[in-house]
RNA sequence: GAUUGCGUAGCUCAGUCGGUAGAGCAGCGGCCUUUUAAGCCGUAGGUCCUGGGUUCGAAUCCCAGCGCAAUCACCA
């Protein structure tokens, strides 16, 4: 038949792998009778357990009987008594990840999320259309197979295939088949390429999703309740960020994507939820990079009657708890652990996640950075200029003190240990309870890991006065381009005018702390479909296969 | 937003001093009943990211743009 295909629409090469590929899934469809895209199969086992049934016992016993009767038949004498087999069967289904076509017997893996697994086809143990299905199959193509666990000559633990069928046809053409996609820009766009192709990739997204439901458990056994706030808000309040502005098009209402849960939390707490968490995706319209995406994920917490030391023991375990479930799944999966504790590896760093964590307040960790102290503005300013920054005297002290404290003091926190940042100035915290005895700082800590910033936590304001005169003095600081999104949120200081009894409130990074716990470098590595530019006009938003469709 | 680097076949990558494009895998046609990135024979496949410029001649040099990455700035 290849005769009927003669040169006549000099077709793109992209097509012309895709081609071949239609061209087989008609065959597979009208030849050889599969249906392309498969149907319900009952009774599937995943790969790995596929391979856990493997019987060394019931493979000898059958390598035996079989030998047996082949020397019979090679005798010429008749058939020996039959033994029943006894190697467990397993249907299996999975992607095609190798294929190798021996003439009458095809060795091919299959790949699911639990691993791979190889099936074996024997031309003589098969149906023909079967043998010529598994022998035509292409790279990609998805396969459903059952037949019993044995072992090949090189000790391949294998599905020796009485059966094989179609669940997809794959068309696209596949990435390399030894060095996976490693494009990062591919990888990101074609994810779903990048999942099967790049085992690790899947791996990761499985532990992300362990760690979030380990979180969810760990918040609801301390007596949390989840809750679900609007992501779409008339007024994005909460943080200080640019957000994303929509429009609901039957109340004529321009909307804002949250940049933050926290105002709808806090009403929560009004209306007496004692302890509450939400796992919430935000949206800021801000730059981009390895630790940063549009959307991200956090998890905000508050308690009534607690304050930020609370949220401070609570983020310690929680994240203690997590390293050491990561620790024992590391250990699990046969990977090197330190015997010392809970350390895991984070690109060149390995952190030390022990109790307790190290707690410094500002002031010192400041005074240890710069030489001076923190009150002292005149020396404050010296050491400023000193060190070569020069718009200091356009700044506040306190800016300048902020400043100072980035250059110079944020450096001396060990990367590898996690470290609580506490008692913040308060004029760098605008919308921060300041401390009872020392108004010039609040109650405030920020914990860093690996050097990055993985949530702050505070002691709430909860006097609607105080709140309000804030939110009043901050919009005043508001530019025009600032002022189009930023507007007082007065039902919320109604609501503090309810009452809201005094609280912590924390906000931790779901996307980092998912980073350092599965030695991810990139934040694009722990999402799975990270904003990217889109290619070309509108709508050409994809890659490589988008010609497929219109071709052949 | 700034700086630097990268962009070559579906994928992974070579491409020397500027002389008109290469390999492996994947594909296609064969052979092969124990392979482990299987092997062997044959074959096809290119907008060298895009657009300008320099040059007799550009994948290569220059300029601009697009995309990605890293670093910085901002933020969580």
């Amino acid at each position: 038949m290849a005769e009927t295909t003669p040169q006549d629409a000099a077709p793109l090469s992209e097509s012309e792998i895709v081609a071949a590929r239609r061209a087989k899934l008609k065959r597979f469809r009208d030849e050889l009778g599969f249906e392309p895209y498969g149907q319900r199969v009952d009774g599937l086992v995943p790969l790995a357990d596929a391979r856990a049934l493997f019987s060394e016992e019931a493979h000898a016993a059958h390598e035996a009987a079989s030998k047996l009767a082949k020397d019979a038949k090679a005798a010429g004498a008749a058939a020996p008594q039959e033994v029943p087999d006894a190697r467990p069967v397993a249907k299996v289904a999975g992607r095609i990840v190798q294929h190798r076509d021996m003439g009458k017997l095809v060795f091919l893996f299959l790949r699911d999320a639990t691993g791979d697994l190889q099936v074996s086809i024997s031309k003589a143990a098969i149906a023909a259309n079967s043998f010529e299905l598994a022998k035509a199959a292409d790279y990609g193509d998805i396969l459903v197979v059952e037949g019993p666990v044995g072992r090949t000559q090189k000790g391949e633990v294998c599905v020796w295939a009485t059966d094989v069928s179609l669940g997809a046809k794959s068309l696209a053409a596949p990435p390399e088949k030894w060095h996976g996609l490693s494009d990062p820009e591919l990888r990101y766009r074609r994810r779903y390429v990048d999942m099967y192709a790049n085992p690790e990739t899947a791996k990761v997204f499985a532990m992300r999703a362990r760690i979030v439901s380990r979180i969810r458990r760990f918040m609801d056994a301390r007596g949390f309740l989840e809750v679900e706030t609007p992501v779409l808000q008339p007024i994005a309040g909460g943080a200080a960020a640019r957000p994303f502005t929509t429009h609901h098009n039957a109340l004529d209402m321009p909307l804002f994507m949250r940049i933050a849960p926290e105002l709808y939390l806090k009403r929560c707490m009004v209306g007496g939820m004692r302890k509450v968490y939400e796992i919430n995706r935000n949206f800021r319209n801000e730059g981009i990079d390895r630790s940063h995406n549009p959307e991200f994920t956090a998890m905000e917490v508050y308690e009534a009657f607690g304050d930020y030391g609370t949220m401070m023991e609570l983020t310690e375990s929680l994240i203690h708890e997590l390293a050491v479930s990561m620790v024992a799944e590391r250990q699990a999966a046969g990977l090197r652990v330190d015997p010392n504790g809970p350390v895991l590896p984070w690109g060149d760093l390995a952190i030390d996640y022990a109790k307790p964590f190290v707690r410094v307040k500002f002031e010192e960790l400041f005074r240890r950075g710069t030489g001076v102290d923190m009150r002292d503005f005149k020396a404050v300013r010296a050491k400023a200029r000193e060190v070569g920054m020069h718009h200091e005297a356009k700044l506040d002290d306190w800016l300048v003190v902020n400043e100072l404290f980035e250059e110079l003091a944020e450096p001396l926190i060990d990367p590898c240990r996690p470290t609580f940042v506490t008692d913040y100035p308060s004029a760098v915290s605008p919308l921060t309870r300041p401390s009872r005895t020392d108004p010039a700082i609040c109650e405030r800590w920020d914990i860093f890991i690996g050097g990055m910033e993985v949530g702050p936590a505070y002691t709430e304001l909860n006097d609607p006065d105080i709140q309000l005169a804030k939110f009043t003095e901050q919009l005043k600081g508001a530019d025009d381009e600032e002022s189009t999104f930023r507007t007082l949120d007065e039902d919320f200081v109604e609501a503090l005018r309810v009452g809201m009894p005094p609280a912590g409130g924390l906000g931790i990074g779901i996307d980092r702390l998912v980073m350092l716990l599965t030695d991810s470098a990139s934040i694009r590595d722990v999402i799975l479909f990270p904003l990217l530019k889109s290619m070309g006009g509108p709508g050409a938003g994809d890659t490589a296969t988008d010609a497929e469709g219109t071709k052949a």
